[in-house]
DNA sequence: GTCGTTGCAAAGCCTTTGCAGGGAA
DNA sequence: TTCCCTGCAAAGGCTTTGCAACGAC
């Protein structure tokens, strides 16, 4: 029977105060200023069965590395700011209707991600 | 100087007869077939080189990690066909033109990703 | 008290690096 | 002959796992 440790609790506390796809590091970093005794392969293991109970989602960024985000947000991509670094999520698809693959491929699903600045680093920069 | 060893002949080789995305493993096993002593290590070092030098490029896949294939085929995304796990390259862009991000965020490059059955498991699968 | 969980350390992948010998030019 | 490159082995990151102690129920 699954218990409600004080550990996993930080770690689900975590990823609600920080809505955004979080690496193992950041989960840990900001898991310790919950439970300073927090360890990483807790972290692991945790980020694995929140990720197996479908309370997480894993995903694979192309430059970030393993990163983990909550589920139940419906379809939508990633966008990699270059400057900060942050991963946001965006609503929506952008994924043309008709003619995505040649004839003869079934798609049934995809993932994309979009590489650029956002909002609040433009503003920085300009 | 650079030099034209035997073994980066050779890992040139591989990715003129497999015109797809290729693992370090996949580069190693056919490097194998032409320089029998074909080190791990080498094929490392020469991916990385070629990969410096522009006749390769790097693309991490979602789920099959690191790949490489060769430069110079244009802006095209990358189908994964479940069921015999090879990477396919699909010309052409499947983003929307517009309404990809909200306003404020600056795309200026982007990955997607495709993933089904491609055309000859759909034939076997029939 | 039970047994799912944790912390720690060791071990497993994948990738990089140090080094001495080998081969391309 | 020069010195870039290779093979081998060791070492570095990231992630998983074995084990004894701990703590949620």
């Amino acid at each position: 029977m699954r218990r409600n440790t004080t550990q996993r609790k930080a770690i689900e506390k975590v990823f609600k105060q920080h809505d955004r796809p979080l690496s193992v590091d950041e989960v840990l970093k900001y898991g310790c200023m919950i439970v300073e005794s927090l360890n990483q392969s807790t972290v692991y293991r945790n980020l694995k069965l929140l990720t197996d109970e479908g309370w997480l989602e894993r995903i694979s960024h192309p430059s970030l590395g393993t990163l983990f985000e909550r589920t139940g947000k419906g379809h939508h991509h990633h966008f990699h700011c270059r400057e900060c670094k942050r991963v946001f999520e965006l609503p929506g698809c952008a994924l043309k209707e008709e003619g995505v693959a040649p004839d003869g491929f079934i798609v049934e699903d995809h993932e994309i991600f979009l590489f650029g600045i956002c909002p609040s680093c433009v503003r920085k920069t300009r």
